[in-house]
This record gives structure tokens, C-alpha cells and sequence, in this order.
DNA sequence: TGATTAAATAAGAATATGCTTATACAATGA
DNA sequence: TCATTGTATAAGCATATTCTTATTTAATCA
């Protein structure tokens, strides 16, 4: 019983994944949950560009947002039909930490504790 | 070492697998080899939209062609350094065998035996 | 409250994508 | 050789995609 695996919705989930700048977020929230403002630090796009990608991804199911204060949250939504799928496909890429790492080398990170 | 996954190159190809038709005739070659008239009876398209899609996805390395005489037929092509990935992409996806079945059920299928 | 910061939405422009029809090229077979 | 069949290419069009800038909405804090 593998419904999520239709022929078509499954295109239209690779699709989504087919754009670098999203597929980076994706590997990015797999391993940490981002907010929009560090994902406008971390790409070389204006806010709404940003923020218009994740809406696609939100608009998919595939991830969640949160708001923490004045800062939304987004992360990869375990719950989603395609969870395990997009695991498997971003699985071997490369991580990308060092990324936020480098956002909280420059004092960047936004944290909520 | 595995420079296959680099996060744009990747992003590419997921982009090339994020079109329902280019991933029913990828999955389909995954199964069988096929010929350009045999996508062109199975997809409600024209010849040429069945030419352009495959010519995509021969530009990028992902699947052969090999003519035999009057026809040219296409496969997933093993020594790509995307082919596991592919494979891994597309391993659940519901076999499309029956529409190769429902070829030969109606005389169309192209055998060079 | 009003100023500031974060994020979403709206509108528009440039480019990409995926089809169509028309045509060219390649192989076959009478 | 010429007609037929299979495939590729060319050109053009409609729509989708992905940005941009301008504006709105939401939360915080003095």
C-alpha cells in the first residue's frame, strides 16, 4: 500500500527538489530547522524570493513552519507523505552545516532559548 | 569520492525526473528498452514532444540510444554516474510493464528479433 | 503608542519550458 | 530510384517559473 508513490505526484515532488536554491534548503532543513532570515543570509536572494520558495515547499506538505517570537522556523515535515522518499533522494548529499556554521562564526545564527 | 552529488548537478537532474512523462518513460526504460514510436503510442503527444523529451535526457548522459535499422531505441544508461542514483529514485514507482503489454496486446510493439 | 524587525503577499518582467506544425534527414523496400 | 516509415530539428506560441521592487501584515520593544 505505497499510494505516495504515484506516478504523478511523485514528478511533482521531484520537481519541487529540482531547483538548487531548494533542494539546498531541503538538505539544509534535514539537518537543522532554519528560519527565513538565515536562509536570506545564506543565499544570495532578496527576502521574498526566499520566502516564496518556501512557500512552495510549505504549499507541498513536504515541510512545517513554526514561529518562535518574530521568527518563523521551517523544517522538514517528518509527517509528510513523502518523508521517507526525500530521505532517500538527499540522503548522499552533501551536508551542508558548514553553512550555518559559518552564520554563527559571524554571530548571525538566530536562536530561541 | 562521490563528485555525482553535487548539489547542483543533482538539482538538475531531479529537474529532468520532475516531469510526469519524462519519469513514466525513464521508469519504463528502467524496465525495458523502447523505441521513439513506441513512447509516441503511449503518451498522448505528438512525435516531436516525444523527440525533445528524450533528447533532454540523452544531453544528459541518462539514458543510450542505439538504432537498429529504422527505429532508434532508448535505455537507462547504465555507466552514467547518475544511474544508482535513478535506480534508487525511481525503484518504488509502480511498474509501467503493463503499458509495454497493452503494446503488444495491440500488435505495436517493435521486436528487431 | 510608534518605531523597528521579520516575513508574506502583490504585481510585473525576463526567461525557461513544453507543446504545436512544418520540414529535413535516415533507413527500408518496391 | 522513388515512396514510405521512423526520427530529429526548426520555429513559434502559450504557459510556467523565478526573480525583482513595493507594499502589507505580524511581533517586539522602547
Amino acid at each position: 500500500m505505497n499510494e505516495a508513490l504515484d506516478l504523478e505526484t511523485i514528478a511533482n515532488i521531484l520537481k519541487l527538489l529540482g531547483d538548487k536554491t531548494r533542494l539546498t534548503m531541503i538538505k539544509i532543513m534535514s539537518e537543522h530547522e532554519c528560519c527565513v532570515c538565515e536562509f536570506v543570509d545564506l543565499f544570495d536572494m532578496s527576502q521574498p524570493a526566499i520566502s516564496q520558495h518556501l512557500r512552495k515547499l510549505k504549499d507541498s506538505g513536504i515541510v512545517n513552519e513554526v514561529r518562535r517570537g518574530q521568527w518563523i522556523f521551517y523544517s522538514l515535515n517528518p509527517s509528510s507523505s513523502h518523508y521517507s522518499f526525500i530521505q532517500t533522494v538527499i540522503k548522499d548529499l552533501p551536508s551542508q552545516n558548514f553553512k550555518l556554521e559559518e552564520l554563527t562564526a559571524q554571530g548571525k545564527r538566530i536562536c530561541c532559548d
